[in-house]
DNA sequence: TCTAATATTAAGCAACTGCTCAACATTTGT
DNA sequence: ACAAATGTTGAGCAGTTGCTTAATATTAGA
């Protein structure tokens, strides 16, 4: 790898994690080249030689996080123990301040709009649902008694949803401490009290 | 009322309406006073003889939200019933698509980013902190032992979370079912087991 | 070392932003 | 009927937006 080849890496890579920053904050139309370029020390013009323009800088981060936060399926891996992952993966996460974590949250922000910003993001959104790939889990574990009865869906959502709504309070607010993996869980899981 | 000022006060609603879409959908900064104000169909000068200024009409959105999603206490009410009450709540709004059940999203995404717009917002979404208000009743029911152990914000606001997490997922997703109430108390519920 | 490719800047364009203001229209209380 | 108050418009200002482009600095490969 050149001296040029390095260089060009490390700045798209700047350039993509101040952007994070900023469309995590002030959303993707409050969000400003030209402030993005100022944080990296870069002239505005220069953005537009990494990026061609906005959105394709959104939808490079879009990229990123639908390849990043994928989930390896766990072949017939027990129902209960995958979302236990799904679970653990993000008390692991949530913590720290890194790329990762950020991108959790921008992921999450992503899906609320991501119809309003353009046909590509709509549809990576589409590819990349996690909500509907859990569906199989939730009716294994509905046939073997370990999750509770209802719409599959409806359950897998409401059990992302309280993760994401849990990272995203996590965010705003200092101080709080993490809950247990098992409070998750109980959404899902089959009480056995009938 | 005189002719005059019900007009006034029809006008100062309807942009209070579109206004709640428009930030909804592209939050703060990407919602535009003219485009509000076209929508209504009043010229843009017109919108600010009813509200100061974009902040200001930021703001009465907040203060309303405040006022309509604020929880009656329920003297003495046992503390499950009382989580049961928030949400059968939410479920009876969040079918409809009226004023309240829009506001509801709303306020959950001022709450992301309220530090981020005005001290005045984020004071306000501070003196109506639910998760903080709900905290003695789920430390009167861990008395009780019908709400599980742990930090009782954390719990709060994980509760919360999750309500506030599906009504997002509920915005952005079409033909999904609704929960049972169950499921999000479970998030609470002291299982017994042990 | 020289040329072709690339990196980088600064200026600038057209469109849009929040917002003001002078002008005119309409309604109100008298 | 009249004057004060209020409703309403449209033009416009200063600042910002995404993005382009001509000019220059730097690097890479021959």
């Amino acid at each position: 790898m050149t001296k040029k080849e390095e260089q060009y890496k490390m700045r798209k890579w700047q350039i993509l994690d101040i952007a994070l920053n900023h469309f995590i904050q002030f959303g993707y139309y409050g969000t400003s080249t030209r402030k993005i370029a100022e944080e990296a020390g870069i002239s505005s013009g220069l953005m537009f030689h990494y990026f061609p323009n906005k959105l394709a800088l959104y939808e490079s981060l879009v990229e990123i996080g639908c390849e990043k936060l994928t989930i390896d399926s766990g072949e017939g891996e027990s129902p209960l123990l995958f979302f236990e992952r799904q679970v653990e993966w993000f008390l692991s996460v949530a913590t720290q301040n890194n790329f990762a974590s950020r991108m959790f949250v921008f992921m999450g922000l992503v899906a609320i709009n991501a119809k309003d910003i353009s046909e590509r993001v709509a549809q990576m959104m589409r590819e990349h649902d996690v909500e509907t790939m859990s569906v199989p889990y939730i009716e294994k574990g509905q046939e073997l008694g370990v999750i509770r009865q209802g719409d599959p869906l409806t359950l897998s959502v409401l059990f992302y949803s309280s993760i994401q709504g849990f990272a995203e309070t996590l965010v705003a607010r200092d101080n709080l401490k993490l809950p247990e993996k098992e409070w998750f869980l109980a959404i899902l899981k089959n009480d056995n009290k009938e």
